[in-house]
Formats: C-alpha cells, sequence, structure tokens
DNA sequence: TTAAATATGGATATATTTTATCCATATAAT
DNA sequence: ATTATATGGATAAAATATATCCATATTTAA
C-alpha cells in the first residue's frame, strides 16, 4: 500500500511549472536538476503527465513541459491517477463465491459489503485529493518556502529561462 | 497503490470468525477450505491478526482462531493495518531541500504542503475505515449473502465444529 | 503420559511490481 | 543541418508481495 514515489516527484514537478511564466517551458533535464531527481525516470513520469493531459509537451530546443491548463483547474487526484493509474487499491476477487459453500456466480447480485466499504472510503480519499488544487498546493509552497530558497529559486529561474 | 490480497482474505475470516458460538475456533486449515485459499499463505496473515490481538489463537487439537474481541469493537481499519502495516501510503522524501536551491534542514518548520494535503487524504481514508465495524460487515453479509449458501454454510459450520 | 493437532517464527523461493536506464525515432528551433 | 527535445519500446535491476517449508512450542484428547 506504498504509492510510488513518482508521485511526489509529479506534484513538484507540477508545482514548479505552475510559477512558469505564460510561454515558457522547463525540459526533463532542467527540471531533474532542480530536485536533483534521476533525469531518465522522471521522464518516464513526466510522460504520464503527458498522456493525461495534465502538461503539454514543446519538442526542440527552448522546448519542454509546461502545465497544460490553469493551476486551479488540475487536482491532486488528477495528478495521482496520472502516475497510479485509476484502478482501485482494493481489488475483490469474490472469494466469497469460492469454497464447499459457494453456489453459482448468477446468485451474487452486487458486490458484497466489505467490497463496497473498502471502496467507499477509497473514494473519501479520491474526493479529498480531489478538492485540492495545484493553485493551492502553489500557495502554500509559495508562503512556506524559507525566503533564503525562494531567493536562490529566482535566481535559479532566471538562468533556466535565458 | 494496491492493497495486499491479504487485507481481503483477512476481512472475509474475521467475518466468518464473528458468525462462531462462544468458545468454539477455526482452524487455518479450515477458514482455508472455507475460501479455497492457499492454507500456507492464510496461515501468515492470521498470523498478523494475532499479532494486532485482533484474534486470539488455542493451540492444539480443537484450537484455532477466534476473535479476541466483539465485532462491534473491531473496524476494518484495525484489520487493514494490522496486515498492511501503519505506515502512511504517501511518503515524504523531502525533495524541496535538494537540489540549488535547497537550503539547510533545520530552514523547513513542517512538512511542506503537499504531504499535509497527501496525509489528509488518507486520514479521510482511515476515518471511513475506522467507521466500519466487523459486527456492520456481518450483518451485511448475512443480509446480502444467498439463501442457497446460507444453508451451505450451516452444514459446513454444523461439521467444522463437531 | 503419549500422540496428534495446532500456532509461531524463521528461512527461503518465486512472481510481480517498481525503479531505473538506454536507445531509436520523431519533431521543432536556430 | 545541427542541436535540443519528447516519445515509446525494450530491458535491467531492485524491492516487494506472494507462497512454501520446516523446526519448535504448546495444548488437547485419548
Amino acid at each position: 500500500m506504498k504509492l510510488s514515489e513518482g508521485v511526489e516527484w509529479a506534484i513538484h514537478s507540477c508545482s514548479l511549472l505552475a510559477a512558469l511564466p505564460t510561454g515558457a517551458a522547463l525540459p526533463t533535464r532542467k527540471l531533474a536538476a532542480y530536485f536533483e531527481l534521476s533525469e531518465t525516470y522522471l521522464a518516464k513520469n513526466l510522460q504520464l503527465l503527458s498522456n493525461a493531459d495534465i502538461v503539454t509537451t514543446r519538442k526542440g530546443p527552448g522546448g519542454g513541459y509546461a502545465l497544460a491548463k490553469a493551476a486551479d483547474a488540475i487536482s491532486l487526484l488528477d495528478i495521482v491517477e496520472a502516475i497510479e493509474g485509476r484502478s482501485p487499491c482494493f481489488s475483490c476477487t469474490e472469494i466469497r463465491r469460492r469454497g464447499p459453500t459457494g453456489i453459482g456466480d448468477e446468485a451474487y447480485k452486487r458486490p458484497c459489503g466489505i467490497a463496497r466499504s473498502m471502496w467507499k472510503a477509497e473514494k473519501a480519499w479520491r474526493d479529498e485529493l480531489a478538492k485540492v488544487s495545484l493553485h493551492k498546493i502553489q500557495a502554500m509552497a509559495l508562503e512556506e518556502t524559507p525566503d533564503a530558497q525562494l531567493e536562490k529559486a529566482k535566481i535559479w529561474f532566471e538562468e533556466a529561462l535565458a
């Protein structure tokens, strides 16, 4: 029951992209450098974001990644699902139908109470993630990032976008 | 982001144990037979339930597993955590501190907004699981299990406990 | 008191998933 | 043209989940 590390990378990357001036883009190499991450593996995760239409890409020199839509139109759920997929965490294998007391499949009208309860909890998780926009994430980051880092980031951005 | 299959097995097993007459117990072999599961692997999962004090055990002939407390004092969360452990699904590796803009660890007072948001969603999931008692699970099962299966189960129990 | 049935924990094996890398190709900018 | 970039496929390595086996301790029943 672990989320892939790619989720953390993806959210931080999106949060950084949200700070880009309009029209600008950051390539994998620079994103990876910013967070000191494996470039090739981050590339795979960015691809997932791209396939999910969370980021857009521009190939060639000066290209890279940018958000595909406004930061308040992207939720944590969007990002988590882009990386982790949309299949439920709890997967019901219908063991109630097996064994000596099991009867024909047609007798079981709907998922069992166990599966329903597990899925309901999962929905609460997803609903909570859906409530948090990337805009909010960025706002929190802006507020809680130490000033010293903000200054370094400002310089880093100027150089990265030059 | 998958829950172990052991979670499903454990909940179904507990639900079955909840139906036992006072004083009775079911050994691994019979539990596994009921659901047609791998006996040795189920044994490992039952051990986790035992270590978490969700079930009690009695060794020797006529022994086996029984619930350690009333079914309404056991929640889905208890069972999930017994099998999956208690560590958070989202693990924050503090990538914000790394790279060219990172500064000293002492500058970061509390977990970042990303981690806090992810953990909050996780809490919603856990809270929801905590709300569902094994008693409720058993009641749902009793209500929705087809009559034909209930009859077979009754006979199976008589034989298993004889 | 003995034999049988059971849980326990450790060791180990196998399968699956996650993490990570590499490469060939397509595309865009200069 | 050349360079910088994303893409998707293939593959490799590491970690985790699944599964089995065994030696031991314990308890019951005969």
